[in-house]
RNA sequence: GCCCCCGUAGCUCAGUGGAUAGAGCACCGGCCUCCGGAGCCGGGAGCGCAGGUUCGAGUCCUGCCGGGGGCGCCA
């Protein structure tokens, strides 16, 4: 069964109305207004520095009209239905306009928010069906950094994509067929079965890899062994499949530890290896023989999409069919769009899958496409990501140049992650169950928060003492700001005093989460216009695959937190009124805090 | 050789063709009877180089320099 993340938003009952976010109310608005000068002129609306939004559509449609910027700007103010929202909306500069909206509009839509189970979110009028292929680890080899990111911005995005009411399937295409399951199928036999399987749950994946290796590089005998064997397994060999299943089955369990270490949704049921799409190849090429797209090329079975080169300036083929008759991984690859659309009903496909792979996998779409198996309506994209670098600028390596093991990089941040809090005496008031959580959320937070954060596409420098820094923009921060929130909320309970036992819990929820909200002070007003921004900055990561637009939201959320938790008293305000009110607003931060962090996948400790 | 990605402050990074290019770290100066100071307020410092398109370029185009990656039977 394929996985399903957030189908619960459209079930009937559970569907509601909620009002349009206010970047797209807004935007809805100015649009009206700009198709009476021009239809389906841009408004190009954008935050500002110097009002809450500024809209420059007026400068670019000048020329077009023939008309002063500052005129059709007037023009837009004059014709906008704006009045419900702003309190002040001015032309300014050469044509620019400056909104401010006005102080009953932030209040209304912040108690919509504040008393909204989805925090304003609304689930999408048409949900797509959007496949995820992320992860995907090699069967009998080690995960490693190089797995961190697929696995981390994959998890990230299913979720984001999942909340926000599409249909998402988890394509997890584990390495689990191919020319060195011989190898490996015969070393297991050397071995004996009991001893391979021992070893390889130990999860020592990596030593059997290269034993087998080894023997391959060095023994003849064993080499012919290998050759015969992979035959075997692809004419579908009884016993052979049977030790290839073993081989398989270890390595499931073993990426499902490194799976729950990491905190990931990926499970068994969202395997889709190699091994699926191996019955579905023959077809592929004979559809794409049959649609006259195969060349025979030195023996190899090709398809010549244009536009790509060689290095003699030649036109690359795509190998479908390699001259010894074996498949290559482009004809896996092709089998796999068309099952996703086919049987799947996939109307976006994401690759969460290195920038190294950019042009194979764009060979492929193209090919698709060419084949009609990528038809109009269904987008495939690589999510691209560049590579992780050590404090040296090179690709992160061990001392000795083999690729970091996930599972150690994983156990050291959580091991950083617990020295830290006891360095900070942040673990005192802590049970020690809760404080191995806390380090675990905190540990395990940092490093996907890091990864999150930066732009996918680029290269980015992993360093642990700012990965793990309580200030700043990382994932403790972020854990803390939300933390100290609830803090708040557990004084509130106990009457505005601290818990008489130290190490209490009391799990407070926002008293009153209808109390009138009042945005008198600057930084109330900053932090409710930060709130509202939640529903377009998760559109935004959305729409561009891109989870560090959340991480950036985030941020910019947890530092108008801050600002506001300094400036305005919430336990100790003078009135009574201002205290609820400003719990409302702390309450909805953060609720917005832990929902942003969980749809990163980092989890929002109580306490730490 | 051809193709792709990247080059923004001392460091790590944001910047969907719009006004004066923003953060964090580090540094400097203020604020502590502080609901968690892991903070708040303020400061200095930057778009690799050269052209071009545009009313407007960090953003788009061309060339160059520098870094990374890819380029036929591995995935």
């Amino acid at each position: 069964m394929p996985s399903v993340v957030g189908i619960g938003v459209l079930l009937p009952g559970m569907q509601r109305w909620v009002m349009p976010d206010v970047t797209a109310l807004l935007a809805a608005r100015l649009q009206a207004a700009f198709d009476r000068l021009s239809p389906g002129a841009d408004p190009v609306l954008r935050p500002s520095d110097r009002a809450d939004f500024q809209v420059n559509g007026a400068l670019a449609l000048a020329k077009q009209l023939g008309r002063p910027p500052r005129a059709i700007a007037d023009a837009v103010v004059a014709t906008a239905e704006l009045s419900d929202m702003c309190e002040r909306v001015e032309v300014s500069g050469p044509g620019f306009v400056n909104i401010v909206l006005s102080e009953e509009f932030l209040v209304q839509r912040v108690a919509e928010m504040a008393t909204d189970p989805r925090l304003g979110i609304e689930a999408v009028p048409v949900p797509e069906v959007v496949v995820v292929d992320y992860s995907a680890p090699n069967v009998a080899k080690e995960m490693h950094v190089g797995h961190l990111r697929s696995t981390v911005i994959g998890d990230s995005l299913c979720r984001i994509l999942g909340h926000l009411g599409h249909r998402v399937v988890r394509e997890n295409h584990v390495g689990d067929w191919g020319t060195p399951f011989g190898m490996l199928i015969e070393h297991l036999n050397d071995l004996g079965e009991a001893t391979a399987v021992h070893e390889l749950s130990a999860g020592d994946l990596n030593s059997f890899y290269q034993a087998a290796r080894r023997s391959f590089d060095a023994d003849e005998v064993f080499r012919e062994r290998s050759r015969r064997r992979v035959v075997l397994l692809q004419s579908g060999d009884p016993e052979t499949l049977r030790l290839w299943r073993v081989l398989v089955d270890q390595s499931i369990a073993y990426f499902d530890e490194v799976y729950a270490k990491l905190g990931v949704l990926l499970t068994d049921d969202d395997i889709r290896g190699e091994s699926f799409y191996n019955p579905l190849l023959p077809s592929v090429v004979e559809d794409l023989r049959a649609k006259g797209l195969l060349v025979e090329d030195e023996g190899a079975r090709c398809v010549f999409p244009p536009g790509f080169t060689n290095r003699h300036g030649d036109p690359l083929p795509l190998i479908v069919q390699k001259s010894d008759e074996g498949y290559g991984y482009a004809a896996t690859d092709l089998a796999c769009i068309r099952d996703r659309v086919d049987r799947l009903g996939a109307t976006r496909i994401l690759y969460v899958v290195g920038s190294p792979q950019a042009q194979h996998l764009e060979m492929c779409f193209a090919v698709a496409k060419m084949a009609g198996w990528l038809r109009e309506g269904v987008e495939a994209e690589h999510v691209s990501f560049g590579h992780i670098l050590g404090s040296d600028h090179k690709m992160l390596r061990t001392r000795a140049g083999a690729s970091t093991k996930l599972v150690d990089l994983l156990d050291e941040a959580v091991t950083r992650a617990s020295s830290a809090m006891t360095e900070r005496g942040r673990d005192e008031d802590l049970s020690e169950a809760e404080r191995i959580a806390v380090a675990r959320a905190l540990g395990i937070g940092a490093v996907k928060y890091a990864d999150l954060s930066n732009d996918r596409t680029r290269d980015y420098v992993f360093d642990w003492d700012r990965m793990l820094a309580f200030e700043g923009d990382t994932g403790p921060y972020l854990q803390y700001a939300h933390a100290r929130i609830r803090s708040i909320f557990r004084r509130a309970a106990a009457g505005g005093t601290p818990p008489a036992e130290a190490g209490t819990v009391v799990d407070a929820e926002v008293p009153d989460s209808t109390a009138p909200v009042s945005l008198a002070a600057p930084q109330e007003r900053a932090l409710a216009v930060a709130l509202l921004g939640y529903p377009a900055a998760l559109g935004a990561a959305a729409k561009d695959a891109e989870p560090s637009k959340l991480c950036a939201y985030l941020y910019e959320l947890s530092s108008a937190f801050t600002t506001f938790y300094e400036h305005c008293p919430v336990l100790r305000a003078p009135e009574r009124a201002t205290r609820e009110s400003r719990l409302v607003l702390a309450g909805t931060t953060a609720r917005v805090l832990r929902e942003g962090l969980s749809l990163l996948g980092i989890e929002a400790p109580e306490r730490m």
